[in-house]
DNA sequence: AATTGTTGTAATCGAATGATTACAAAACTC
DNA sequence: GAGTTTTGTAATCATTCGATTACAACAATT
């Protein structure tokens, strides 16, 4: 009656590792980030979020309940890391100088850089972001994205106001860009390059027309001041 | 014997419009691109899409073969109308005088409002673009981004050429923003004046900036011609 | 070494969905 | 008006997928 399990000797079925739930737990988000990413909210299924975690998909569904749930989570964390990230940049002490622009433009780029490198975490945001049909998720999504579009505007304290949200946007759409222009944006490092050179370029059109012309519509005034 | 069909009288079951197969096909990838625009390509149901054009899931089937046939033809409909609408605009005579920011600014600003007009088409083509799994849709929605982008870039004739590139984002950004930002634009008729607006302060920055800097890397140089 | 909790899977269920088949009815042709 | 084409649906099939259940193996506690 004694099952026979005991294959001491030779281990035919590798033994699965078993580790903490919580380190689990960050394996599966991870792995949820790079999957709702590349086939949309809708697209994703569990299983493939089970397998690109090395583990079964009942554990998945187990751990978060639904696949709703674990999107949620996903998006959570992409919106805090990415709402995190921009504050920290703008919140940097600057000193106002003629290397000025050189400086802003080489931390926005490097900024960028870290976000882009785990593209998934972008994927899903704009996903989440663009999807209409979900009120949860899309109302998640949006507000964070405002956060991020009125934080940049509002609180760089860097250009002129007339011209915040042209920067702010200039953000935002080159992160879209370079999740799917690989024509445009050709590898990794191309593309952090090429952003910090647009971020440069922004700059240098924002403070050169803010030169030219101070606050009201720019016709052809004289430079003042 | 005689079948009992003949409610000539009364129609209880209001009989259904017979229409011809091309009208019918107009109305269902009318009503595909909205479906698919709102869920995704993967979120979206033929019977969604049939129900949405008044008739039964499986005529949409067998009148398009398949669900990614379908979306195919949404797909390639709106990256015409966007590619042909922008080409228009770009193609059309100017003048270069005072008032030639505005004129353009307008034209510029009327065009969005007639493509956000039906917003479908530019949710599918912004799903169909970030989408990566599927192979196809996703290498035709990004060709054809590519081809708006570079067409905005390169045959503008307008702004510098170190700036078009800018301008170009800021025209694909905005189509984004306007469509999911109900907080920053707030109706659209407030969307439209708001891309009025964002297309005049771009221009404005653009030409000024040109104005102050004319080639090089703009340091503060003396506005020449 | 029992007990108990943690970490994991196999099996399977029910609902959703793309696709197919078979059929019906209107409209057109001769 | 019989035959043919066009326009449409009801019924249903096979698959997929999220979720559930039941169970197994390992680890910690006592």
């Amino acid at each position: 009656m004694s099952s026979v399990n005991e294959t001491s000797g030779t281990e035919l079925t590798p033994p699965i590792e078993r580790i903490p739930a919580a380190e689990r737990r960050e394996q599966i988000l991870a792995a949820a980030s790079v999957v709702f990413g590349e086939r949309g909210y809708s697209g994703a299924t569990t299983d493939q979020v089970a397998r690109a975690a090395g583990i079964s998909q009942p554990y998945v569904v187990r751990m978060f309940g639904t696949k709703e749930n674990l999107f949620l989570e996903v998006l959570a964390r992409a919106l805090d890391r990415l709402i995190t990230g921009f504050r920290q940049i703008i919140a940097e002490p600057r000193e106002r100088g003629d290397d000025e622009i050189e400086l802003l433009s080489a931390r926005l780029g490097a900024a960028y850089v870290d976000l882009i490198e785990d593209r998934g975490i972008l994927l899903s945001l704009m996903q989440a972001f663009i999807s209409g049909h979900n009120p949860v998720i899309g109302a998640k999504a949006r507000a964070g994205f405002l956060e991020i579009y009125r934080m940049m505007r509002d609180e760089a304290g860097f250009p002129p106001e007339e011209i915040r949200g042209f920067l702010a946007e200039g953000m935002l759409f080159n992160t879209l860009l370079a999740i799917r222009l690989p024509d445009v944006y050709d590898d990794d490092e191309a593309a952090a390059e090429l952003m910090r050179c647009a971020f440069r370029g922004k700059l240098d059109v924002v403070l050169s027309a803010t030169a030219a012309a101070p606050a009201e519509h720019a016709g052809t005034q004289t430079p003042q001041q």
